[in-house]
DNA sequence: TTTTATTTGACAACTAGTTGTCTTTTAGTA
DNA sequence: TACTAAAAGACAACTAGTTGTCAAATAAAA
């Protein structure tokens, strides 16, 4: 039938919803023992990948969540000494954050739990399904943006 | 690389925390004229597509959400007007709910535009594409469940 | 330089969801 | 039937996120 895209596109976005809500809800699991949640593990995780210390509006703006939203996390990674405030010669209010010592090291063990975990997952599924998924996924999220500050890192 | 499977399957996971959010966001604009929320547009929707009344547990299962978390919004849609509830003869205090006349058209309202965004939407993917996305987020929502109470509609 | 606009963090209030406790209702069992 | 276990709603407290306001810091423009 003519609408079967349609049907199966609206299935897609249902199945997003669903799949976020498991994922977090394992992922608090999953982090528990570190003594994470899904939300400070994505903070400290997205910040190891970047590599480079970055301020809470540039986070925020990477991690596609708001300013505050960013913030409230990383003031508690910071009170749990896992992120460290860099002193940031262009904002003198304006930090830039990154993994101490033991938030490196928390974050490289919790890596490896993870990538164990997804390479055994991924045995059951097809690269080519893979590669659908994101495609699709970077579809519905590029078409549902409806602002993009451009605050870019 | 033996790895590209387990890092692609990583992406995909990142895509769908922020797809949920872009979704979240954009639905909250989407049904503002209509006084709704995405939350409870979801619960109405559900609603409506199982065609028949339901209790708060029903419905919290069959949305992947909890019971309280349910009850919530099932509260304001019957303040709202939007739902009425039902005496259930198999429980006293746990009332089936329904749509109201209001509620109805409510729903059939945002169904229809929703219906015209999503042909649209569809033109610009493969139906292989949708498929293989599903087939994906079926597998990890499947592969990340912890429990399941059974409660089936 | 001075004025104005923007960015930023702290704080507060809010939505949406969670878990936990309590009491009532229902279901199962001795 | 009586006892016990489970289910259900109300309520409270919590996490995670949002927006909005305010004052300080920065950037842009006069």
């Amino acid at each position: 039938m003519k609408t079967s895209r349609a049907n199966l596109l609206t299935e897609t976005v249902l199945a997003v919803f669903r799949t976020n809500g498991r994922l977090i809800d394992w992922g608090d699991k999953f982090v528990a023992q570190f003594g994470l949640t899904s939300a400070r593990w994505q903070m400290l995780g997205a910040l190891a990948m970047t590599k480079q210390p970055l301020t809470a509006p540039q986070l925020a703006a990477y991690m596609g969540v708001s300013r505050q939203g960013a913030q409230k996390q990383l003031n508690l990674l910071v009170a749990e000494n896992l992120l460290s405030k860099l002193p940031n010669p262009r904002h003198r209010r304006s930090p830039c954050y990154e993994l101490t010592k033991l938030g490196i090291k928390l974050n490289t063990a919790i890596e490896q739990k993870w990538n164990a975990h997804v390479v055994k997952l991924c045995s059951g599924l097809d690269l080519s399904d893979i590669q659908a998924a994101i495609r699709v996924l970077m579809f519905l999220s590029e078409k549902h943006t409806t602002t993009s500050n451009g605050d870019e890192i």
